[in-house]
DNA sequence: TTGTAAGCGTTATCAG
DNA sequence: CTGATAACGCTTACAA
């Protein structure tokens, strides 16, 4: 194929093992060598052969991304995108190239994942989501192969490197936020239950609940594996609760915006009828109507976090295991408004 | 790190060579010693180490993919998931991996390709944009190297394989569908003016109009760069026109979300007063309010079958340059009306 | 400071 | 049908 480290030495008049130090910018090498060498690269057109390098070396300079599976259309949601930027960002900046893992099941991707790590093709792993009792997780685990996770793992927090956000907080901020707003029937429409993250936001939700003295209601928690078609219902269900909320935490952009369209449908109003506050401050909250009052989580910082973190881990192996904590804000826009007991039918109390 | 394929050899009591062969499932192979090799291979846990592979065939089974470069906000934008997804299928299915490459500068992202390349990391590259005069491509033409482009090259197409819709004549279609809906001063706002789809689609829009004898106003055309911002100021240029357009023609569908709010914001109702149709017909055009009326491209085939092409291309090389058109669909839904004049103060004829 | 030579884990070319 | 053996392009002791 090409011009290798042989031709560059016969043309620089050394020997390759010097070449090789040049390029890998070797201290003791004189500096008169290393002009004539990288001249002789130059004038070659000479790059240096990655697969040979990684062979020799045992280290691919490459780090794998392992998707969810494709099963639902959650990879339409512009979480991905980000994430990979930010941890495109980090990875190019300290040269090292990004391998994609996707698959359509759970088993295709285990199989992915598996071929990528025992055939050498990547020195580590960043997991984009997080989940109950992963498989993959276990294997990378019981091989002591390194990763790290956006999210939060689920067992083995400390054992596991790791870059999320404080979910429950963020969850029990945005549920008081609402409470100071008047509001006393809260719900709260999260993602598959088996994700970590609904989890941590559901509890944050329920505790703030709980510190308000206001009552948990059951029917006001759903939690749908698909993530647009599911809210879709659960919006409508509970409207036609007998006691319906008048605010609904959603815990992602794309849902919440589902949500909205179909609240609209049933002639019920964000945010005069209905407070809407959702997850992750995608570009879409800004292009909605009304606009999204949501929290941003720093989708590119939890991916830049997450390849740094990877990378130091990589380099120092010693390293000892991290736990990164992305800051959250509330982004307020126009979906939420104060409760307003003249609009609802089933009148309560306060004014 | 791991066993290698001399442990298998061992283990089966045959040469090294003779495990390759299995692994390749070479024919002149007797049954008997494919079975113990395969059970020496599984019992001892063996995987192929990639690296060593790609250094001796001199084939790394590996597809790059090259984003554009992500300083606008692009690539939060649906559409490349989605052909990521359609890339990934047949690249699994083939038993290939995928390595992206992104940069924020043009340069950045031309650095990528080029290490990519010659370090001999992949064998084929994928192309996730066409624009005039790129400098990834025309260094990929000139080395020779195999790649596919997903969209029409602006020169050379019969040597560049590539997948693509027929745009023009979906905008086309598009803008006759608006005037059989009795418009006749219909705007196109469209992306990024070197953008080869770009072009394509404005070509069609302007045949269709000026088959119609309807005259075209150059004030009806807008090309913007930033994918969000742009469309919806020439959005309120194109409302503020004396003689303003009833219908729009969006080349993306975030950009028309964007449109349809701030057409909202100033009061201009979508479809009773204005038109809007776009592209793409990703998830969010269900969503919005009112769901748009937008062109299906089926972006995952795009990708698809450009991966599908390239792998062809890899394995056959004398394999002719292809083109592979992939059907549009127009998917209405309720983003566009009949014209009627009485909604529009600067009344005209038409019924 | 630089050169020599032995791998790294495969595949491929010959023989047999 | 199978076994030696030489690459593949680079890194890295070990020498010099």
């Amino acid at each position: 194929m090409g011009v290798t480290i042989k031709d560059v030495a016969r043309a620089a008049n050394v020997a390759p093992s010097t070449v090789s130090r040049v390029v890998a910018n070797h201290p003791r090498i004189s500096e008169k060598t290393k002009q004539r060498v990288r001249e002789a690269m130059e004038q070659l057109g000479y790059h240096p052969n990655y697969q040979a390098r990684s062979l020799a070396s045992k280290s691919s300079q490459t780090i794998g991304l392992v998707m969810p599976d494709s099963t639902d259309r959650i990879f339409q949601n512009p979480f991905f995108p980000e994430v990979i930027r930010g941890i495109s960002k980090i990875a190019h900046s300290r040269e090292y190239a990004i391998c994609m893992s996707t698959g359509e099941t759970e088993a295709e991707l285990y199989d992915g994942v598996v071929r990528m790590v025992q055939g050498g093709r990547v020195d580590g792993l960043i997991l984009l989501y997080s989940k109950i009792n992963d498989r993959v997780t276990n294997y990378l685990k019981e091989r002591d192969f390194p990763f790290v996770m956006v999210g939060k793992p689920h067992t083995d927090m400390d054992a596991i490197n790791h870059v999320d956000n404080d979910n429950y907080s963020a969850a029990k901020e945005i549920t008081e936020y609402l409470i100071k707003k008047g509001h006393e029937r809260i719900a709260f429409v999260g993602g598959s239950p088996d994700m970590v993250v609904t989890i941590d936001r559901l509890e944050g939700y329920k505790q703030a609940i709980t510190q308000a003295s206001l009552t948990l209601h059951d029917e006001y928690i759903v939690r749908e594996k698909v993530l647009r078609e599911g809210g879709e219902e659960a919006a409508i269900e509970l409207m036609n609760l007998p006691n319906r909320p008048t605010a609904l935490i959603v815990t992602d952009d794309m849902m919440a915006l589902g949500i909205l369209r179909v609240l609209n449908e049933i002639g019920v109003n964000v945010p005069k009828d209905v407070s809407l506050i959702s997850f992750n401050n995608a570009l879409i909250t800004e292009i909605s109507q009304p606009p999204l009052t949501s929290v941003d989580i720093q989708i590119f910082q939890l991916g830049y976090q997450a390849g740094k973190c990877l990378i130091e881990k990589l380099e120092q192996p010693d390293e000892p295991t991290k736990r990164i904590i992305i800051p959250f804000k509330l982004v307020e826009r126009n979906s939420c408004d104060n409760y307003r007991a003249s609009t609802q039918k089933d009148v309560k109390k306060k004014k």
